[in-house]
DNA sequence: TTGACATATTCCTGTATAGGAATATGATTA
DNA sequence: TAATCATATTCCTATACAGGAATATGTCAA
Protein backbone atom coordinates (compact mmCIF):
# COMPACT_ATOMS: atom_id res chain seq x y z
CA UNK A 1 0.00 0.00 0.00
CA UNK A 2 1.28 3.63 -0.84
CA UNK A 3 1.60 6.45 1.16
CA UNK A 4 -2.38 7.95 1.97
CA UNK A 5 -4.14 10.46 0.15
CA UNK A 6 -3.12 13.89 0.83
CA UNK A 7 -6.94 14.45 0.80
CA UNK A 8 -7.56 11.67 3.51
CA UNK A 9 -7.26 13.45 6.71
CA UNK A 10 -6.00 16.39 8.54
CA UNK A 11 -2.67 14.43 9.65
CA UNK A 12 -1.72 14.06 5.60
CA UNK A 13 -3.75 17.53 5.02
CA UNK A 14 -1.07 19.52 6.96
CA UNK A 15 2.13 17.12 6.08
CA UNK A 16 2.86 19.93 3.44
CA UNK A 17 4.55 22.89 4.86
CA UNK A 18 2.88 25.49 1.92
CA UNK A 19 -0.35 24.36 3.04
CA UNK A 20 0.58 25.09 6.62
CA UNK A 21 1.41 28.92 5.75
CA UNK A 22 -1.89 28.53 3.53
CA UNK A 23 -3.32 27.94 7.18
CA UNK A 24 -1.67 30.35 9.13
CA UNK A 25 -2.19 33.14 6.69
CA UNK A 26 -6.23 32.49 6.29
CA UNK A 27 -5.99 32.09 10.17
CA UNK A 28 -7.02 35.63 10.77
CA UNK A 29 -9.48 36.34 8.38
CA UNK A 30 -10.94 35.15 4.93
CA UNK A 31 -8.42 36.04 1.75
CA UNK A 32 -8.97 35.55 -2.07
CA UNK A 33 -6.66 33.28 -3.79
CA UNK A 34 -4.88 36.07 -5.38
CA UNK A 35 -3.75 37.74 -2.01
CA UNK A 36 -2.11 34.01 -0.83
CA UNK A 37 -0.48 34.06 -4.50
CA UNK A 38 0.94 37.20 -3.40
CA UNK A 39 1.52 37.11 -0.04
CA UNK A 40 3.22 33.27 0.42
CA UNK A 41 4.36 33.95 -3.35
CA UNK A 42 3.60 30.78 -4.91
CA UNK A 43 1.92 29.98 -8.53
CA UNK A 44 -1.79 30.51 -8.65
CA UNK A 45 -1.81 26.86 -10.05
CA UNK A 46 0.08 25.66 -6.56
CA UNK A 47 -2.29 27.84 -4.55
CA UNK A 48 -6.03 26.35 -6.14
CA UNK A 49 -4.39 22.89 -5.61
CA UNK A 50 -3.61 23.70 -1.99
CA UNK A 51 -7.16 24.86 -1.30
CA UNK A 52 -8.70 22.12 -3.35
CA UNK A 53 -6.80 19.31 -0.38
CA UNK A 54 -7.68 21.69 2.68
CA UNK A 55 -11.25 22.50 1.33
CA UNK A 56 -11.73 18.27 1.02
CA UNK A 57 -10.22 17.75 4.51
CA UNK A 58 -12.52 20.71 6.11
CA UNK A 59 -9.59 22.77 6.95
CA UNK A 60 -11.03 25.37 5.17
CA UNK A 61 -14.43 27.75 4.05
CA UNK A 62 -14.95 29.29 1.16
CA UNK A 63 -16.85 32.45 -0.13
CA UNK A 64 -17.53 33.12 -3.71
CA UNK A 65 -18.18 36.70 -4.59
CA UNK A 66 -18.40 37.71 -8.57
CA UNK A 67 -14.93 36.22 -9.77
CA UNK A 68 -12.95 36.03 -6.68
CA UNK A 69 -13.00 33.26 -4.02
CA UNK A 70 -12.42 34.48 -0.67
CA UNK A 71 -10.79 31.49 1.36
CA UNK A 72 -10.75 30.90 5.56
CA UNK A 73 -8.86 28.81 7.96
CA UNK A 74 -11.71 26.52 9.35
CA UNK A 75 -9.66 26.11 12.91
CA UNK A 76 -12.09 23.81 14.33
CA UNK A 77 -10.24 21.59 11.94
CA UNK A 78 -7.21 22.05 13.93
CA UNK A 79 -8.83 20.25 16.71
CA UNK A 80 -7.95 16.73 16.63
CA UNK A 81 -4.92 17.16 15.87
CA UNK A 82 -4.46 19.66 18.94
CA UNK A 83 -5.86 17.15 20.88
CA UNK A 84 -3.59 14.11 19.90
CA UNK A 85 -0.60 16.21 20.50
CA UNK A 86 -1.96 16.98 23.98
CA UNK A 87 -2.17 13.66 25.02
CA UNK A 88 1.62 13.53 24.98
CA UNK A 89 1.59 17.16 27.34
CA UNK A 90 2.00 15.32 30.57
CA UNK A 91 5.56 13.38 29.09
CA UNK A 92 7.64 16.83 28.20
CA UNK A 93 5.95 19.11 31.07
CA UNK A 94 9.19 19.07 32.65
CA UNK A 95 11.96 16.97 34.44
CA UNK A 96 10.00 17.19 37.93
CA UNK A 97 7.02 16.09 36.24
CA UNK A 98 8.73 12.92 34.47
CA UNK A 99 10.21 12.11 37.36
CA UNK A 100 6.71 12.04 39.49
CA UNK A 101 5.10 10.31 36.56
CA UNK A 102 7.99 7.68 36.77
CA UNK A 103 6.73 7.34 40.54
CA UNK A 104 3.34 7.27 39.41
CA UNK A 105 3.96 3.99 37.17
CA UNK A 106 5.92 2.00 39.93
CA UNK B 1 8.56 17.90 -7.38
CA UNK B 2 7.04 14.82 -5.65
CA UNK B 3 5.75 15.08 -1.79
CA UNK B 4 8.11 15.46 0.82
CA UNK B 5 9.83 12.29 2.43
CA UNK B 6 8.49 11.02 5.62
CA UNK B 7 11.61 11.30 7.41
CA UNK B 8 12.10 15.22 6.11
CA UNK B 9 10.14 15.94 9.21
CA UNK B 10 7.81 15.47 12.07
CA UNK B 11 4.82 16.83 10.14
CA UNK B 12 5.51 13.98 7.40
CA UNK B 13 6.06 11.31 10.14
CA UNK B 14 3.09 10.93 12.12
CA UNK B 15 1.10 11.67 9.04
CA UNK B 16 0.92 7.78 9.04
CA UNK B 17 -1.71 6.33 11.31
CA UNK B 18 -0.02 3.49 12.64
CA UNK B 19 3.06 5.10 12.88
CA UNK B 20 0.63 7.72 15.41
CA UNK B 21 -0.32 4.33 16.99
CA UNK B 22 3.04 3.41 17.51
CA UNK B 23 3.36 6.62 19.34
CA UNK B 24 0.44 6.21 21.03
CA UNK B 25 1.67 2.82 22.23
CA UNK B 26 5.26 3.83 23.37
CA UNK B 27 4.66 7.32 25.06
CA UNK B 28 4.26 5.40 28.91
CA UNK B 29 6.81 3.32 29.17
CA UNK B 30 9.38 1.68 26.84
CA UNK B 31 8.82 -1.69 24.71
CA UNK B 32 10.48 -3.80 22.72
CA UNK B 33 9.61 -4.39 19.09
CA UNK B 34 8.23 -7.74 19.40
CA UNK B 35 5.42 -5.89 22.08
CA UNK B 36 4.29 -3.59 19.28
CA UNK B 37 4.06 -5.94 16.99
CA UNK B 38 1.46 -7.93 19.26
CA UNK B 39 -0.40 -4.99 20.45
CA UNK B 40 -1.00 -3.39 16.96
CA UNK B 41 -1.16 -6.36 14.80
CA UNK B 42 1.24 -5.23 12.34
CA UNK B 43 3.84 -7.18 10.96
CA UNK B 44 7.18 -7.13 12.26
CA UNK B 45 9.01 -5.50 9.53
CA UNK B 46 6.54 -2.88 9.03
CA UNK B 47 7.23 -2.58 12.61
CA UNK B 48 11.23 -1.87 11.97
CA UNK B 49 10.35 0.13 9.17
CA UNK B 50 8.15 2.28 10.64
CA UNK B 51 10.13 3.05 13.71
CA UNK B 52 13.38 3.73 11.39
CA UNK B 53 11.36 6.59 10.50
CA UNK B 54 10.04 7.79 13.79
CA UNK B 55 13.91 7.13 15.10
CA UNK B 56 15.17 9.69 12.46
CA UNK B 57 13.03 12.56 12.97
CA UNK B 58 13.42 11.96 16.46
CA UNK B 59 10.10 11.00 17.87
CA UNK B 60 11.53 7.95 19.32
CA UNK B 61 14.66 6.70 21.46
CA UNK B 62 16.08 3.18 21.70
CA UNK B 63 17.89 1.40 23.81
CA UNK B 64 19.33 -1.91 22.83
CA UNK B 65 19.37 -5.07 24.84
CA UNK B 66 20.98 -8.01 24.34
CA UNK B 67 18.91 -9.24 21.10
CA UNK B 68 15.88 -6.98 22.24
CA UNK B 69 15.90 -3.38 21.27
CA UNK B 70 13.62 -0.79 23.61
CA UNK B 71 11.91 2.10 21.71
CA UNK B 72 10.02 5.00 23.67
CA UNK B 73 8.60 7.72 22.32
CA UNK B 74 10.29 10.83 22.79
CA UNK B 75 7.44 13.43 23.60
CA UNK B 76 9.54 16.60 23.26
CA UNK B 77 9.67 15.79 18.97
CA UNK B 78 5.86 16.77 19.64
CA UNK B 79 6.02 19.97 20.68
CA UNK B 80 6.34 22.04 17.71
CA UNK B 81 3.32 20.38 16.57
CA UNK B 82 1.16 21.34 19.30
CA UNK B 83 2.71 24.44 19.61
CA UNK B 84 2.17 24.98 16.20
CA UNK B 85 -2.24 23.66 15.93
CA UNK B 86 -1.74 26.21 19.61
CA UNK B 87 -1.57 29.14 17.15
CA UNK B 88 -5.28 28.30 16.29
CA UNK B 89 -6.71 28.00 20.06
CA UNK B 90 -8.09 31.64 19.94
CA UNK B 91 -9.89 30.62 16.93
CA UNK B 92 -12.11 28.02 18.23
CA UNK B 93 -12.15 28.93 21.61
CA UNK B 94 -15.78 29.62 21.73
CA UNK B 95 -18.52 31.43 19.87
CA UNK B 96 -18.36 34.45 22.33
CA UNK B 97 -14.68 34.65 21.91
CA UNK B 98 -15.19 34.60 17.95
CA UNK B 99 -17.06 37.19 18.52
CA UNK B 100 -14.94 39.09 20.60
CA UNK B 101 -12.23 38.52 17.73
CA UNK B 102 -14.23 39.80 15.38
CA UNK B 103 -14.99 42.75 17.31
CA UNK B 104 -11.31 43.37 17.76
CA UNK B 105 -10.23 43.33 13.93
CA UNK B 106 -12.39 46.05 13.64
C1' DT C 1 29.61 -24.25 16.83
C1' DT C 2 24.75 -24.71 15.97
C1' DG C 3 20.08 -23.52 16.32
C1' DA C 4 16.60 -20.49 17.88
C1' DC C 5 15.18 -15.89 18.67
C1' DA C 6 14.63 -10.69 17.88
C1' DT C 7 15.04 -7.21 14.77
C1' DA C 8 16.57 -4.95 10.49
C1' DT C 9 17.16 -4.61 5.55
C1' DT C 10 16.39 -5.42 0.71
C1' DC C 11 13.60 -6.02 -3.34
C1' DC C 12 9.40 -5.32 -5.72
C1' DT C 13 5.13 -2.88 -7.00
C1' DG C 14 0.96 -0.01 -7.22
C1' DT C 15 -0.31 4.36 -5.93
C1' DA C 16 -0.24 9.26 -4.90
C1' DT C 17 1.76 13.06 -5.05
C1' DA C 18 3.60 18.46 -6.05
C1' DG C 19 5.25 21.51 -9.26
C1' DG C 20 5.43 23.51 -14.02
C1' DA C 21 3.14 24.54 -18.30
C1' DA C 22 -0.81 25.08 -20.78
C1' DT C 23 -5.51 25.50 -20.93
C1' DA C 24 -10.33 25.71 -19.32
C1' DT C 25 -14.09 27.98 -16.84
C1' DG C 26 -16.75 31.77 -15.02
C1' DA C 27 -17.65 36.48 -14.13
C1' DT C 28 -17.19 41.42 -15.27
C1' DT C 29 -16.61 45.26 -18.17
C1' DA C 30 -16.09 47.91 -22.52
C1' DT D 1 -19.91 40.05 -28.17
C1' DA D 2 -15.03 40.54 -27.16
C1' DA D 3 -11.42 41.30 -24.09
C1' DT D 4 -9.92 40.81 -19.43
C1' DC D 5 -9.56 39.28 -14.89
C1' DA D 6 -9.61 35.55 -11.13
C1' DT D 7 -9.45 30.73 -10.38
C1' DA D 8 -9.60 25.97 -11.42
C1' DT D 9 -8.31 21.91 -13.99
C1' DT D 10 -5.62 18.90 -16.89
C1' DC D 11 -1.44 16.75 -18.42
C1' DC D 12 3.16 15.34 -17.55
C1' DT D 13 7.01 13.65 -14.74
C1' DA D 14 10.23 12.47 -11.11
C1' DT D 15 9.94 10.84 -6.61
C1' DA D 16 8.66 8.50 -2.38
C1' DC D 17 6.37 5.78 -0.23
C1' DA D 18 3.99 1.33 2.55
C1' DG D 19 3.13 -3.36 2.57
C1' DG D 20 4.42 -8.21 1.47
C1' DA D 21 7.93 -11.63 0.88
C1' DA D 22 12.35 -13.11 1.48
C1' DT D 23 16.59 -12.62 3.57
C1' DA D 24 20.29 -10.63 6.42
C1' DT D 25 22.26 -9.44 10.92
C1' DG D 26 23.13 -9.91 15.67
C1' DT D 27 22.60 -12.28 20.14
C1' DC D 28 21.88 -15.87 23.35
C1' DA D 29 21.59 -20.73 24.74
C1' DA D 30 22.74 -25.67 24.43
Amino acid sequence: MPRAATTSDTFNAIAEPRRRDILDYLAPSEHPVGDIVVALGLAQPSVSKHLRVLLHVGLVDVRRDGRQVFYRTNAEGLKPLHEWTSRFERYWRSQLRRIKDRAERN
